[in-house]
RNA sequence: GGGCCAUUAGCUCAGCUGGCUAGAGCGCUACGUUGACAUCGUAGAGGUCAGUGGUUCAAGUCCACUAUGGCCCACCA
């Protein structure tokens, strides 16, 4: 198999995904066997109308990456996608299309043809995202995809909604509710965001009733909503007005008679320490009017316009009611000032436009008797949040929920299952009810279904088990549920993360100390922010399409530089030049791998450091076992980073920096027992390697994988079904690693010196090793280390004691002095600075160490290989500086 | 008003339960077309670990406070 000398991931990616589509690799076993447990990750389900961003592809690389790791060792792994209807947003989408498209809005379509409209949309536009996901390489079984709305998931909606009726779990009743006028729609609390926002402070004077020449002076942002007001109140404790609690105060404009209360929620230094009580329009006013028994008085519209209740400013727009109210106040002499003033306005996520505060009729969910088990979970184990900080937030919000406005003024969604007898009495039913048919309870005949649809977390709050099959008792639901590994975003902690947790609980009959919580680790990846640290976001432009960077570098290349800029919990700033290292990488396996293809010749991949002699041999396969024990360790603790820290050291720095280089003289020799013992550890290491970065960078590896058997010879079955390699414990030589190490810090002293006498062209120099233990010597000799043999290998005089030849420089390395002769065009100042910076240093450090070891705590109370170590180090430093003492005296 | 997170080389970040002369990648400088790789190699320059105090024989690491930046929660009109 004839390899590119770059690698190309365009040559290959798309063949190698229909290589693992063709054979079903993706899909846990159809017999589900006995002896292999299985491991699922339900996919966070993309709205339908999303396109991949950064997040998307941080998360879906952490998700396949594990279940990739969790196939290999044998799990039966399930990695099951699927998107979300996304009420809202989606109705939003196509709203926009129909407008532009025809001119037509859905009132005009009408509910059934608008929402067949959706539909056909979903199934033209829905699948893009998930056709992204698998060009990033995701594992998914894609037979077992799932939609929040197709009519499966619809039969696990109702039948929840029905038991939490049956549960008394449900309601319906006025409140005051998030009100989005643009889409016309009630929205929960947690799809709201408060932004600070410049704007005005009014003071309102209220004639006080009876007492001519006397005001209640209020201050308010939203004095159009002043026609609403039904009372003022202020602190109990507040002086100023103590004698006014009770007395009627006349609302200016409208005439009506409000009273002064008493209330401890108002804070007297704030304004003028008196507040208008508007109970319609306003949650803590709500409050306080029904504490005070004010009525409560509706002045707006559903578009957000003013209501006949505001007399001559009904039908203007909030913000123009303002202003006309307020000159209409000035006239009357009711306006005492306006002030500039910053503070938090309620945004709708979805829209954008401010929220109102309205009373309607909406149904809602207890949330509190289903927070408890919720929090249990945690409590006792049976869910673990990583980062462990975000524990807390679950924690704080299930400790203060509140109860879940469901309900949504919206065509496309799960209809609530509600329908009404003529005198509106409800009736919820896991089956449709036909029109004219009895109510089940009062026996008079049903006339309509609720129009109202549910929020689109209320299916996916049962995304776990409804994709199995749940209410059924099927047997994926047997076999699947509950999951291991939920991985998102740290947004949707409260909308679904703790949602889905208490669904499974509340719905499953589950009992927290069984400890089968839905997911038993719920990960909060990073959230990947631009270079400059700002969150990435449509409306700011800002954001990188990772299409344009798998088409740039490569699937593997994005994949593995998501992993290692992400450190867990840690937010990460991303340009696309930081791609560039996943690319080099993989580059740099490609060709190491083609290295070692053009010398292998049949060997066997399961070579053991029992039969290996040479120290390179167990040094490399000693390293090999210590990072297969890392990246094991690593990825069974979700440390995605560490263990690819891990693996990209070992790769680069032990394999290709020095293994190979090491090795090459002996490949040379053809069939020497040196070189057929080389080539069998370096089938085993590659072998080993691909196997360990597969779950990192699959689709190159799996080429790779398939040259090498090819090379070999040997049969072999896709990589992701291969068995993750085990650490060989036996090949862990610590003496062979120390070893190497002397020999890293010789070649390492000779090319520094060499290298700071600036020896030019290839003039030959000579080098004396004083002292090096056999192996050492010999792996020094052998060494075909590029630019240090090419320099001097002719010359290179290895010897067992040695006077220091003449016109040489010194150097030391693992307490053995190594001396390089000098070239004639040394710049000797050059030299002497350098050997000055270096022994200034080294003196101070020489100082440090001195004082550590003479102190007594230091003695008593470290460890005792830490003293020994830093004694060894001390001794190491006597000697370096000694020797530059004599290289600075023969200059 | 509460809470969380950051602050280490020019840039982006590692540094686990305190203990080698504080590391990596990019960038920069010098040299190198050496049969895996110029998407490479070798060497080098560059850091009072944000500040102050404390605990300790020992602090980048633990504690407290301060400063700067960022995020989340909260009904101050």
């Amino acid at each position: 198999m004839e390899l590119e000398s770059r690698y190309d991931p365009h040559a290959h990616e798309s063949d190698v995904y229909d290589q693992w589509m063709a054979a079903d690799a993706f899909t846990p076993s159809p017999d589900k066997p006995e002896g292999r447990e299985p491991f699922v990750i339900m996919i966070p389900p993309p709205n339908v109308t999303g396109v991949l961003h950064m997040g998307h592809a941080l998360n879906g690389t952490l998700q396949d990456v594990t279940i990739r790791y969790q196939r290999m060792r044998g799990r039966d792994a399930l990695w099951l996608p699927g998107t979300d209807h996304a009420g809202i947003a989606t109705q939003a989408v196509v709203e926009k299309k129909l407008y532009a498209e025809e001119k037509l809005t859905r009132q005009e379509l009408g509910r059934e043809a608008f929402v067949e409209k959706i539909w056909e949309w979903k199934e033209t536009h829905g699948n893009k995202i998930l056709e992204q996901y698998r060009r990033l390489g995701s594992s998914c079984d894609w037979s077992r995809t799932r939609f929040t709305l197709e009519p499966d998931l619809s039969r696990a909606v109702r039948e929840a909604f029905v038991r939490l009726w049956e549960r008394d779990l449900i309601y319906r009743g006025a409140r005051l509710v998030n009100w989005d006028c643009v889409l016309q729609t009630a929205v929960s609390d947690d799809e709201v965001e408060m932004v600070k926002t410049k704007s005005k402070l009014h003071y309102l004077k209220y004639p006080v009733k009876g007492e001519e020449g006397r005001f209640v002076t209020v201050a308010t942002t939203r004095p159009e909503t002043m026609v609403g007001d039904t009372g003022v109140a202020v602190n109990p404790t507040d002086e100023r007005y103590a004698d006014l609690v009770g007395k009627q105060l006349v609302l200016p404009i409208v005439d009506r008679d409000i009273p002064v209360v008493a209330d401890d929620t108002v804070d007297p230094a704030f304004g003028t320490g008196a507040v208008k009580v508007t109970p319609g329009h306003d949650p803590a006013d709500y409050e306080r009017g029904a504490r005070h028994n004010l009525p409560l008085i509706n002045v707006l519209n559903k578009d957000g316009t003013m209501n006949d209740e505001a007399g001559p400013f009904a039908g203007m727009p909030r913000e123009k009611a303002r202003k006309a109210l307020c000159e209409r106040l000035d006239e009357l002499g009711m306006l005492d000032k306006i002030e500039d003033y910053v503070h938090n306005v309620p945004i709708s996520d979805r829209s954008k436009s401010a929220i109102e505060p309205l009373v309607s009729e909406q149904w809602f969910v207890k949330m509190k008797p289903l927070a408890e088990p919720a929090i249990a979970a945690v409590h006792n184990g049976a869910l673990t949040i990583r980062p462990p900080r975000w524990k807390k937030v679950y924690l704080d919000w299930l400790e203060n929920v509140h109860d879940w406005c469901i309900s949504r003024q919206l065509w496309w969604g799960h209809r609530i299952p509600v329908w009404y007898d003529e005198d509106g009495t409800p009736y919820a039913s896991r089956d449709d009810v036909e029109i004219g048919s009895p109510h089940p309870e009062t026996g008079k005949p049903i006339v309509r279904q609720d129009p109202d649809v549910l929020d689109t977390w209320a299916s996916s709050w049962l995304w776990p088990f409804a994709t199995l099959g749940w209410p059924d008792q099927t047997p994926d639901l047997e076999r699947f549920y509950p999951t291991h590994f939920l991985s998102t975003a740290r947004e949707i902690i409260y909308l679904w993360v703790a949602r889905m947790v208490m669904a499974g609980y509340a719905l499953l009959d589950h009992l927290p100390e069984d400890k089968r919580c839905p997911f038993s680790t719920c990960f909060i990846h990073a959230t990947v922010l631009d270079a400059k640290g700002k969150r990435m976001s449509k409306s700011a432009g800002n954001g990188i399409d990772p299409l344009d960077l798998i088409e740039e570098f490569g699937a593997d290349a994005v994949r593995l530089s998501l992993v290692l800029l992400t450190r867990e919990g840690q937010d990460v700033k991303l340009a696309p030049d930081r791609i560039e290292m996943g690319k080099r990488f993989t580059n740099k396996v490609w060709n190491a791998a083609r290295f070692v293809f053009s010398n292998l010749e049949g060997e066997r991949t399961d070579v053991t450091a029992a039969s290996a002699t040479a120290l390179e041999d167990r040094w490399i396969l000693s390293r090999l076992a210590n990072v297969t024990q890392e990246v094991t360790a690593a990825l069974e603790e979700y440390r995605f980073n560490d263990g690819a820290t891990a693996l990209y050291r070992f790769v680069w720095n032990d394999f290709c920096d020095w293994y190979l280089e090491l090795v090459k003289s002996r490949l040379g020799e053809g069939d020497s027992e040196g070189a057929r013992a080389a080539r069998g550890v370096l089938a085993r290491v590659l072998a080993d390697s691909l196997r360990l970065l597969h779950p990192f960078t699959p689709f190159q590896t799996e080429v790779l994988w398939k040259a090498l058997h090819a090379q070999l010879g040997a049969e072999a079955g896709l990589l992701i079904r291969d068995p993750w390699p085990e650490a060989d414990a036996a090949a862990i030589d610590s003496g062979a690693e120390a070893d190497i190490g002397v020999v890293q810090e010789l070649v390492g002293a000779v090319r520094s010196v060499r290298a700071l006498t600036m020896i030019a062209d290839r003039r030959p120099l000579s080098v004396q090793v004083v002292a090096p233990a056999e192996d050492t010597r010999r792996v020094l000799a052998d060494s075909h280390e590029r630019a240090l043999a090419l320099a001097f290998l002719e010359e290179l005089d290895v010897v067992a004691s040695g006077e220091r030849p003449p016109s040489s420089a010194v150097s030391v390395a693992g307490g053995m002095e190594v001396f390089v002769r000098l070239g004639d065009d040394v710049d000797l100042d050059r030299l002497r600075d350098t050997l000055e910076k270096r022994t200034a240093k080294l003196e101070k450090a020489i100082q440090g160490s001195e004082k550590k070891l003479e102190n007594k705590g230091f003695l008593e109370r470290a460890d005792p290989d830490v003293v020994q170590t830093e004694r060894d180090r001390l001794g190491e430093m006597r000697v370096e500086i000694e020797l530059l003492a004599r290289n600075r005296a023969g200059l």
